[in-house]
DNA sequence: TGACATTTTAAGTAGCTACATATTACCGTT
DNA sequence: AACGGTAATATGTAGCTACTTAAAATGTCA
């Protein structure tokens, strides 16, 4: 008799959840098949599948063909991320968004950026400095480099009216996409931009993003100080 | 006639995604239902199920019973972060790995503590503040709030020997976990654990997490000058 | 014993049916 | 026109079968 048709695979996923933290297994002991938890639980495979598939997605347990499923032997705390376009992200704080372009330069990437996309030989860029501006006073200082060679449009594109940032997510898809977080020190230029004093911590982001291999874009977003990155969940 | 098996539920999701992007569907834009897809690309219906599921994960799209699925209105960048265990980050870099418990106490949470748990009224918790070293010096900085009713094993535990970070991410699931990230200036006191220079940069990672609706844990890990956070995938 | 080919295994994918569930959409009544 | 109940509908879930694929395990031969 099957255990029920209520209960989805979520069931399954918690009661799997349960004995790996009652401390039935380890990090690194193999779980049984899913053949055997089905016939065990009363469910189809199918839904053990779809089980095991989301605890691997939140990092609980490594699934190998043929190796079987176990559980992650060093585990994390996974947490998911979600970075608005500026814009929104303003105006969802019910405030007046504003945009500033302050540089737009064709140019030889530098060292620091082709480090940041793997790259080794020179390629050209275009570099554009801009101020995203809440409420009139600044919120975001951002340094970006995108590529030319994937991105001719962006040579089309007014930059004084629609910020890179906006077009790229809205016209650029991208098959990768990484991120760094660390803090600085404001420096006087940095300071004078975004209002802030010599020497106030700011938390920076750093984005770069590629299209099957090619570069896109990489970004330096400069928050102003006090600001803070939430998860989503 | 079937298109293939050998294309999974992948390619219908490349399919659909590459329309989003394209411009065919703008933000907003509702999509033809699952089933006329399928039809139109000869598929199964459960084909095009995993794949709008997928794009629904990475928030591409959003989906709601009878009301369809539509394009994501405000596009956003969505990364996954993996927080490893502080001692497991350090053995990987090659590098030994040590702990300080600097304090144990028992007390009644002040009020910061009690907000990042949505709490009003006062409850008793146990203080710990730890040092993380690599290759004996200081690596991460640990201030944390274990919520005593909740997990009151946590008095047994030896913390001289085993880090909370480590006993709790063991023992404890969470069903929920609230992340955010800051930069801050060292202060006198952080400055001489981590052996910053005051008013250096530091990043500052907060975490809190609950098991259905009851607080487990808040902790201020603040890192090293120089510590970078960086996606998993 | 070691290198290489073959078999076996366990997860991954696709397709189908049937039913559940959450909303929207509609329609009738007041 | 406002309200409320009902039907219609698109996604969500469960179960089953069949087949694919990666990789571990085994066997074979030099």
């Amino acid at each position: 008799m099957k255990i029920t048709n209520r209960l989805s695979w979520k069931y399954v996923r918690d009661e799997i959840h349960h004995e790996i933290l009652s401390g039935r297994y380890g990090p690194g002991d193999r779980l049984p098949r899913d053949a055997d938890i089905a016939n065990q639980l009363n469910c189809a495979r199918s839904t053990v599948q779809r089980a095991m598939q989301d605890l691997s997605d939140i990092g609980l347990v490594e699934r190998r063909r043929k190796g079987g499923t176990r559980v992650h032997p060093e585990p994390v705390t996974r947490a998911t991320l979600d970075i608005p376009i500026t814009r929104h992200e303003v105006e969802k704080k019910g405030a007046r968004y504003g945009y500033q372009l302050i540089r737009q330069e064709e140019m030889s990437a530098p060292r620091t950026v082709l480090a940041a996309f793997e790259l080794t030989s020179p390629v050209s860029m275009l570099r554009i400095e801009a101020l995203h501006l809440s409420d009139n006073r600044p919120y975001m200082l951002e340094d970006r480099w995108v590529c030319i060679n994937t991105v001719p449009e962006i040579r089309d594109v007014d930059l004084k009216i629609q910020s890179a940032n906006e077009w790229l997510v809205l016209n650029r898809p991208y098959s990768r996409c990484d991120l760094r977080f660390y803090a600085i020190s404001a420096d006087q230029k940095m300071s004078e931009m975004l209002g802030a004093k010599i020497g106030d911590a700011l938390l920076l982001i750093e984005r770069s993003t590629w299209i099957d291999g090619a570069p896109i874009t990489t970004v330096k977003t400069i928050t102003t100080p006090g600001y803070q990155l939430l998860t989503s969940s």
